[in-house]
Parts: structure tokens; sequence; C-alpha cells
DNA sequence: TGTATTTATATAAGTGCTTATATAATAAAT
DNA sequence: ATTTATTATATAAGCACTTATATAAATACA
């Protein structure tokens, strides 16, 4: 037990169920030392019929948060052992609406100065750590009703990917993902063109020597996404070659590395940027309009078939 | 799942046993959604042999509170699965040595930012409930190692009934119990004698009228206990014919007579109070001398043939 | 008014533990 | 050195749930 109290916060699952096996075990002893011929698991049903009868199976189930069969199962014990008697429903003969019998209500007598003691004790326990366990107990339900652990972890290790993706300068090593990753989108989606298979080609003559760059996204060591930023008039600049291989998809790498060719853009004195792309790619067009990126009319003819938008964002106005 | 919370502490148990479910159930969808083939019950066992290894099965199952033949199942599908592997111990070739494969050691890897993101998220939950839940947590395992729920209901039940002990006075309905209760254990222990067939045939007689009393204790409108006060000289009495049936034996009962016939005696203006029992009620000698009385020697012939000891108090001492 | 859908319960099979017990190796005792 | 006790693990059976599915009655719908 050791190992798992240092643990800490990710065994606390593990915990919490060894903290209710005590409770639940205990309590199977408790009824045996008062020679009284009753299991813990029967409590809440039990209780519940004698504070509200008669229920049916559906109704019971409800209120205690446990699945139908496990109900009909725990009535059938109860049942047998005559503790419970069945009262027929008239209007509707498919239900089973459940009581406590006269043996049952016997019972209760003995039960109930038990369940006393244990309440006592359970609020003796609370006093002597200190706090309000009950309504902690409380807190943690309502905050999981609100927020159930799988999406507030699914968010966390999200977050941590996001956190882990690295934007890189453009070196020689990494001029072949440059090419590959923009393949990969290309052939998928429309097919390689002549301007593609010279930019990818050679990035340091086409885009890097003419006053462009490259960048790449890195993720646990490889390199996931890259993007070029291509000189193509005084103070104009392009956002192309933009490509995120599709496991590396939701880490937020196209709006890094957008970002990330807005502010190069920004250091190298561009008036305006500018991208084409296609209504095709729906998921791409809302990031760049996230960006400040706005649609425009073709200042001359496309450089690639599958062009069908150009956007554009004013540099000067969005960086300082 | 309303009734429960609005039991409180009595359905405790039930409530920590849903809350865990909630913490066990999440886990597993989190694996799941990415894509990890895990279980969260396998994370305690694959955990520590991710950190100390290699173990046995026997250290693994003090470590994690397991039962062993829990620990030997989950141990055999990791190692079906190629997670861990067996490592031959060299000096007891029963001792099967665990530790992680190579497959395990790749598998870890995916695991930690899985295991970092549940941690965050249960520190981000216990944050914003607002209290260290880990420390309550702690603190009620620490409660429940000093004293378990067992012995804390078992406590709480014994009290109340001690409570509900009710001393009542002589009254004509009760004659036969008084009889009945003292031929009880007299049968029992020894015999009924000459003495006790006067006394007991007829108490309004024989020790009321003749300046004495008797007394009953009531459990759940039951006589279940009985005492005499018998005058036997001018500021003497006698503590006498006390009995406790047996099924209502641990409530204190024997106690709480003596000490009101301690204080009738005392209302009486007695000086000394004197009883003869016998060497083999070891009990109901130990429980006198707590009260006061000292051993004596015998003044006169002993009434009974079963008296074997003697003993008095002072009552204008002990008594205000 | 039949037919599809929904609701109420039952049944089957599986899961993840438990307790009880078996088996085999080692250590202790005579 | 042999018997006896202890320790380490395995196996069997059971328990208290679960999920998945079947069955039958009631209701909705067209």
């Amino acid at each position: 037990m050791e190992f798992i109290k240092q643990l800490g916060e990710v065994a606390f699952g593990t915990r919490l169920r060894l903290l209710t096996d005590r409770f639940i075990q205990d309590g199977a002893k408790i009824y045996q030392s008062q020679n009284i011929d009753f299991e813990p698991r029967w409590f809440t049903m039990f209780y519940l019929l004698s504070q509200k009868s008669p229920l049916n199976i559906t109704e019971i189930t409800a209120e205690l948060g446990y699945t139908q069969p496990a109900v009909t199962q725990i009535a059938n014990i109860l049942l047998k052992r005559g503790l419970i008697k069945i009262v027929k429903d008239k209007t509707d003969t498919r239900k089973k609406l459940l009581a406590l019998s006269p043996k049952g209500l016997e019972l209760y007598k003995d039960l109930e100065p038990v369940w006393q003691g244990f309440e006592d004790a359970v609020k003796e326990l609370f006093n002597s750590v200190g706090h309000d366990v009950m309504y902690i107990v409380s807190k943690l339900e309502t905050a999981l009703d609100e927020k159930d652990m799988y999406h507030r972890v699914s968010e966390k290790i999200k977050q941590k990917q996001i956190d882990n993706v690295e934007i890189v300068k453009y070196s020689a090593e990494h001029k072949d993902s440059f090419r590959n990753l923009n393949y990969e989108w290309l052939e998928k989606y429309f097919k390689v063109e002549p301007e593609d298979k010279k930019l990818l080609g050679d990035p340091e003559g086409e885009i890097i020597s003419k006053g462009g760059d490259v960048i790449f996204a890195k993720y646990n060591e490889e390199i996931v996404g890259t993007a070029a930023l291509i000189k193509s008039g005084e103070a104009e600049y392009e956002l192309a070659k933009m490509a995120v291989t599709d496991k590396a998809k939701g880490k937020q790498i196209g709006k890094r590395l957008a970002e990330e060719i807005i502010a190069l853009a920004g250091k190298k004195n561009a008036k305006t940027l500018y991208l084409e792309t296609s209504i095709k790619l729906g998921p791409a067009m809302n990031l760049y309009k996230k960006l400040g990126f706005v649609q425009t009319e073709y200042k001359g003819p496309a450089k690639y078939t599958r062009s069908t938008i150009r956007m554009e964002m004013n540099i000067s106005k969005s960086k300082i």
C-alpha cells in the first residue's frame, strides 16, 4: 500500500477503491457480529423501500445508480429471503412493484440501530479528520458532473502535445521533409504541378536565396509540418507550401506555422502577405480567416490550377 | 442517485463506490481514445515494475494492496501480452521475478504522457474543489488504520444500547421477573437455597416492607436485570439478588444496577453496605471492587452456602 | 387496427476481484 | 537426514457487479 500512497494523484482511483473496500467489508462484519442476517449490498434498496414504497425495478434503478440487472438480482435475493414482497400493478402488468414484507419490516427494527451506529461512527470519523468529507465528496461529484475525467484528461493531454510542438528554422537536413510533407497532401487532394516540383525540389535556391524562408514543426524529434514564406514583390510575400502530416493533426500545428510565417513576414518588413488556396480545403480557410486573412480578387493568373481563392492580410497593421 | 445523496453518512460507502467507478471507467476510455492498448487495472503493477524491478509476486502483492491471486492474474495477462518478462531467481526457484519487457518499456513511453495528463487533471479537479483531497484521503486512511469501521460502529451500537437501559423502581407487575432472573443464574452456577426461596417469592413482604428496595433494568420494554437493597441493621444494608439475563450481557447493566443500589442506600442514610458473593463469580467481583467495595471478614455465619467472600463499603464516605 | 416503437424486466455471459485450497520448493526442527 | 513447517505461486470457485441481449407488455402511429 505504501507504493500506492507515494504515487499521489495518478493512483487516486486505486486509492479510492481500497478505501471503499474497507467501508463495505467492515459493513458485513458488523451485521454478522450483531447476529443480523443482512448484507451491505442490500442496504440501499432495502432502505429505499423502507422510506418509499411500493416502487418498481425501474424506479429503484433510477434512485440507486446501479444497473437494472443488478437491481433485479438484488430484488430476487430479497424476495427469496422473504424480506420484500411483490405488489401487482393493476394498470401495467409488466411492472413489478416492490415493498417491504412483514418479515422485512420486522428486520428493519433490528437494522435501524446498526445504521444509526454506522452513521454516528462515520460522523465521528469525519470529525476526527477535521474536514466536512461529505461536502467534499459532493463537490467532487458536481465537478465531475460538469466535466468528467475523460474530458479533463483528454484536454490536458492535448495541451501537452501542443506545448511539445516546436517550430524550427530551415536546415539542409530537413530538405526532404519539406518535399515529402507537401507531396503527401498534394497527391491526396490534387496533383503535383510543375511549379510545385520546382519549389519543393530546391527550397534553398527557389525560396530562401530569393529572400523567402522555410520553417518546420517538430514533434517528438520528428518533422511533422512545414510552411514557406515566398518573396513575390517589393514588400509582398506569399504564405505557401504549408503541410502537416495526417498523424499529427489536432495539435494546432497549422496555426503555429502560419503565425510564425506572419511574424517572419513582419520581420522582413512585408506590407502584404497573400496566399492561394482552394475552396475544397475548408478547415484551412477557416484558420486563415481566424488569423486575419481576407478574401481578395486575383491580381494576375493563379499560380496553380488547384487555386480557387486568394486571401491577403496587411502585415503592418496586424504586427507592431 | 438522488436518494443516495440524501442518505448522507449511512450511505458513504455506496457513494464512495460510485465515485470510484467514475474514475476507473473514465480511465479505460482515455487509453482507448489515445489508441493505447492498456487497461486501468494494470496500472499499479505496470507502474511499480517500471520504477522498481525485478520484483516477485509476493513483493508486488505487499506494495499494491491486492491479494496474491489478483496479482498473479494481472501478471499472467501482462505476460501473455508481452509487456513484462520473467527473470529466473537463481537462489529460489519458486520465485517468479518480474520486470518490464522491451515491449513494455516501449509502451511505457506512450503511457507516460497519459498518466501525466491524468495527474494534471486530478490536481486541477482537486483545486476546483478547493480542498486538499489527497491529504483528506490519507487522514481517513490513517484514522481507519488506528481504528477500523467495524470497531467504531460496534462501539457506537454498544453505547446506544447502554443508553437505552433504564432503571425502574419495583412494581408488582415485575414481581415474577425478580424471581425468574435470579433463579436463572442460581440454577446455572449454584442451587436455589431456602433463604433465596423466601426472599425471591415475596419481595414485598421480605424486602420492601422491611425497609429495603428492589429495582429493575429495562431494555426495549423488557426486564433484563434486577437487584435488591436489603436492610440488615440500624444503618447497615445488603446489596443482594443482583441478576442480569445472559442475552443482555455487555450493556453494563450490572454496573448501573449496583450504582443505583448504592445511591438508594445513601438516601436511606446507610453507613455501610455489604454483599456476599463467591470467588467463582470473577467478573462480578471485579465490578464490586471498581465501585469501591473492599473485602472484609465475615461478622457472622454466611447466609448462603455459595458465599465465600464478603465485601463492604462505607456509604457516608462515597456519597455526599 | 394492425404494426412499429418504446418500456419493463429477465437472462446470459463476462469481468475483476475475492476466499479457499492445492502444489511445490525451501527452511526449520528433531 | 528426515520429517515438519513455512513460503511462493497457482488454481478453483464464488461474488457482485457489468454489458449485451431476449422477451413480453404497453403505447404511438399511420
